[in-house]
DNA sequence: ACAAATAATACAAACGTTTGTATTATGGTG
DNA sequence: CACCATAATACAAACGTTTGTATTATTTGT
């Protein structure tokens, strides 16, 4: 005796309808608000229910209506407030279609991210979204999922959502150029969709204005802010120092300005640094970063909104989300 | 025709069932590795499954193990990293006891706690952990819920895990104290059980030195970034400027430091600044910020042994947790 | 007051697993 | 070869809902 709350047995839809001395069904239709049960014996069922504390069990529910009300979300990173935006643009849209977010984390791994799609896959949600995919193409394709998916931020997926990656970049490297630039380091980062528009954006804007590329401006990142330091070292010990780096994303660029200060050079007196993503922090920095608004937020929207599309045999067309815009701060300095 | 493999039925153990011409029970034991199936019927069912393209339906096995496998973790920010590594530290502790973890946010709101945690029961999840709840002590008391439940950061409720709040603060009072600071402003953020100790560190530290507490030095903060401009302006129109700050935490000391600046204070030279919780780019801040570490990751850990215990009936003993240390960095000036 | 129409409720099957028990097949022993 | 132990498999009930259909109660019109 005295157990434990949660060991004890749980009061199911039987036991209400012993309670009432009514038909498990009718109970089901009263707690389901159904014109088909009386006034009154709706009332007093739902009384019932809430004095015996009743909690449905999803389980069961799911069981037959084949529904769980849940969008999954895969995501690689919580840690990066990149992601958690996207979350909430999915939670504002999954909402008004009273629809569930769930969210799991696969640290990056590969391996994780198998395991969450096919958990996900499993407890038969309604749609998953998948930000920033890790397996290669093949696994998607050949998925061939119980489970509609969206992909954010994976282009040469099918069923994806997803921005315009290279008018951004190039935009940066334009004003960068106005601004008096000639050596511009380029910091990539991860195997994926986003590098390669932004290595042509870079190459591009230094053939438009006749500048010569210079395979050794362009540094590996490898995603992680510790790495930056190495980073910040390589760009500092280079032939011929840059005057200005666009980084591979808003974290890399927090991370290289600190180094960069503490190696004595000042920013963007020194050097001029641009960053992408726009994150929250991006603003509090300092000095504040110049860098290319990713909206995140609502790709999220969009991908619940390709989800339900999906789900009712409606077109999927891919939706139409507006030109990422550069946000101008004060990272990057004029030079003559 | 041709519809999507989303609607098309999914293959169930019957169906591999009758493809190998067995029993379904016999088909369940063969996927689990039973010992009671002979090998090579065991191999040709799993092929078959394989093939067939069967995933498990979750509902069906919770209806019946009453057991989800999964662990509900319940955050009021995804944007705050501070939680994101008690996400990690949840995660990595549950994948040994083979148990997965689902995150729901709630951006603050009671009600999307209320809903989550509800919604979390409904699922069976074995245990939930709900970081910084926001609902009024009674309504965990009377929750009654039928699933075991633990809070990080929330000492005043049953079943908690946390640190000790006080002596990190009251360090970090000491430390400003000793460098000099005479004046020192305390932002204390959103009420809540973190708020009443670190008032104590201030109020007691400065009695033990015998400086007057000044109730015109401590600020409200609602806790969100953009929220920080209102304080930053509230601090520097004191009648005597305060020499140092101790911010609610590290993301109030960033938005600070950025308001100070632009105000054309320096930090550390004109204003010191503290912060408490040792966010991961409070290293890559400028100056980088003295803080007190609350270690988050190895709370996120022990929150999932505490369920493993309530789980199997032992006794729930709030484990005991290392003091919160201080990190010195230097956003900290040495007056005279 | 009596059909007929309709409202309210009850019945029963189904969802896809798991698991204890019963049954049948297999092999070994005397 | 008959017998027993054991291995392999089949049977059947159960988990807690939902939902289509059947049944019973109540109202309505004449």
């Amino acid at each position: 005796m005295n157990r434990p709350s949660w060991d004890t047995k749980r009061t199911t839809i039987k036991d209400i309808a012993a309670a009432a001395e009514v038909d498990p069904s009718t109970v089901t239709r009263a707690l389901q608000n159904s014109p088909r049960v009386r006034e009154a014996t709706r009332e007093r069922i739902q009384a019932l229910a809430r004095e015996m504390g009743y909690v449905p069990n999803m389980a069961a529910r799911t069981l037959v209506t084949k529904r769980s009300g849940i969008i999954g979300l895969v995501i690689p990173d919580m840690t990066n407030p990149f992601f958690a935006e996207l979350a909430r643009g999915i939670e504002t849209e999954a909402q008004k279609h009273s629809l569930r977010v769930l969210t799991r984390n696969t640290e990056g791994l590969e391996a994780a991210e198998r395991d969450a799609i096919g958990f996900f896959t499993e407890l038969k949600v309604e749609g998953l979204v998948v930000a920033m995919a890790r397996c290669p193409r093949e696994y998607y394709e050949d998925l061939a999922s119980p489970v509609p998916l969206v992909h954010v931020n994976r282009d040469d997926l099918p069923h994806h959502v997803s921005c315009d990656r290279y008018s951004g970049s190039r935009e940066i490297m334009e004003h960068l150029i106005d601004s008096g630039h000639r050596h511009i380091a380029l910091v990539t980062g991860p195997a994926g969709p986003a590098q390669e528009p932004k290595r042509a954006a870079y190459v591009d804007a230094l053939e438009a204005h006749s500048i010569p590329y210079n395979p050794e401006l362009v540094f590996d990142f490898n995603g992680l802010l510790p790495d930056t330091e190495r980073v910040a070292n390589e760009i500092a010990s280079t032939h011929v120092r840059p005057t200005a780096v666009f980084a591979w994303n808003d974290l890399c660029a927090l991370g290289l300005i600190r180094h960069f200060t503490l190696q004595g050079l000042r920013v963007p007196d020194d050097v001029s640094i641009a960053g992408h993503d726009d994150l929250a922090i991006t603003r509090y920095m300092d000095p504040p970063l110049t860098t290319v608004h990713w909206p995140m937020y609502e790709l999220g929207q969009h991908s619940v909104r390709y989800l339900y599309r999906l789900n009712h045999g409606q077109p999927a067309v891919t939706p139409d989300i507006p030109e990422p815009q550069v946000r101008l701060r004060s990272s990057i300095r004029k030079i003559s």
